[in-house]
DNA sequence: TAATCTTACTATGATTTCCTACTATCTGTC
DNA sequence: GACAGATAGTAGGAAATCATAGTAAGATTA
């Protein structure tokens, strides 16, 4: 699973031992970013894998997982980009490789002539259900994880994404 | 900080939603992985802006800290690649990148013929403390996490490197 | 109505990463 | 020593992302 075979050590502990020796600081923060950082390389590496077979990346299946929620399955460009906090340049890449492959269309806004929609086709459809079964049989790449730790590093994570501005927190993370 | 503005509501709070009624399945493990993909999100983009001024970006800067705790400031590309988990390929991008901004150069292995060893450069080891400082200064893009979150995330993400075998695992994670 | 500002999308180009394939070199075995 | 297999690095190419800049069209204000 590792590119290169397994180390014989952690190499984050390993890092924060240096980074302490060095009195470099900040190492707890180090830590956890390079974890990070590391556990999305993973889970990237195994979703896409898994989706592989299926013609998908991640990226374009949570547009068709969006477009799958909404009632009429279209949705202006735009509010993907929100709604995935991707570039509007990325949405265009991504819904051109959707529309290539049959399994969204472009259709214009009635109204607003400025806008996009992206409306899933049947064989988006039922792509992204098959796509979802997939996934939700890896586990989202977490094997390895237990439940708890699910939890836990879904709640951690919230106040580093509200922090950012994802979202407005109406109400308190409690 | 966010690409197109705050929403109204947590993202991942509302797709937790749908995926429940539609009945998809591994909802927790979903979210926690959604959670993992945008963190890093947040993470790389505000330390590649952190790093910007200094002409660095987050994967160059690992490769500097690498060598930088060494005692002779080299290292073989092979083993740059399996410390930093990333292909050999990117390790050659890297340090073409490293060696052209004359931070690292490129030296022979002393007896191994097939080894290139990247050498630290004074201006390599210089920039490396002060992007240090720069990194330390913004708590590696984790701003908006307590420290107990901190422990927590990387707890909890280590079950996760050790399950994809980034590491032999000699004792139990206690 | 006209001028201005904002929003929506895309074309183009830069960056980064990976994969495949290749050469050079070392290691182990006969 | 010779040969098969493993290891180290790189070239070339694909894919994804972002930034910049441009066009089209809606919204605002005078």
């Amino acid at each position: 699973m590792s590119p290169n075979g397994p180390l014989p050590f952690d190499p984050i502990e390993e890092a924060r031992r240096n980074w302490t020796e060095h009195g470099w600081g900040a190492v707890n923060a180090m830590s956890a970013a390079t974890s990070i950082t590391r556990a999305h390389q993973i889970l990237l590496k195994r979703i896409d894998a898994a989706l592989e077979p299926l013609g998908l990346v991640f990226s374009r299946f949570e547009a068709l997982a969006l477009l799958s929620f909404t009632r009429t399955g279209t949705l202006p460009l735009s509010r993907i980009g929100q709604r995935l906090q991707v570039h509007p340049t990325s949405v265009t890449n991504t819904i051109d490789r959707l529309e290539a492959d049959g399994l969204v269309a472009r259709v214009p806004h009635p109204t607003d002539r400025r806008t996009t929609l992206a409306e899933l086709t049947d064989r988006g459809r039922e792509l992204a259900v098959k796509a979802t079964a997939v996934l939700a049989d890896i586990d989202f790449g977490l094997d390895g994880m237990g439940v708890d730790d699910l939890g836990v590093v879904d709640e951690a994570l919230r106040s580093l994404r509200a922090a950012a501005g994802d979202f407005t927190e109406d109400h308190p993370t409690t």
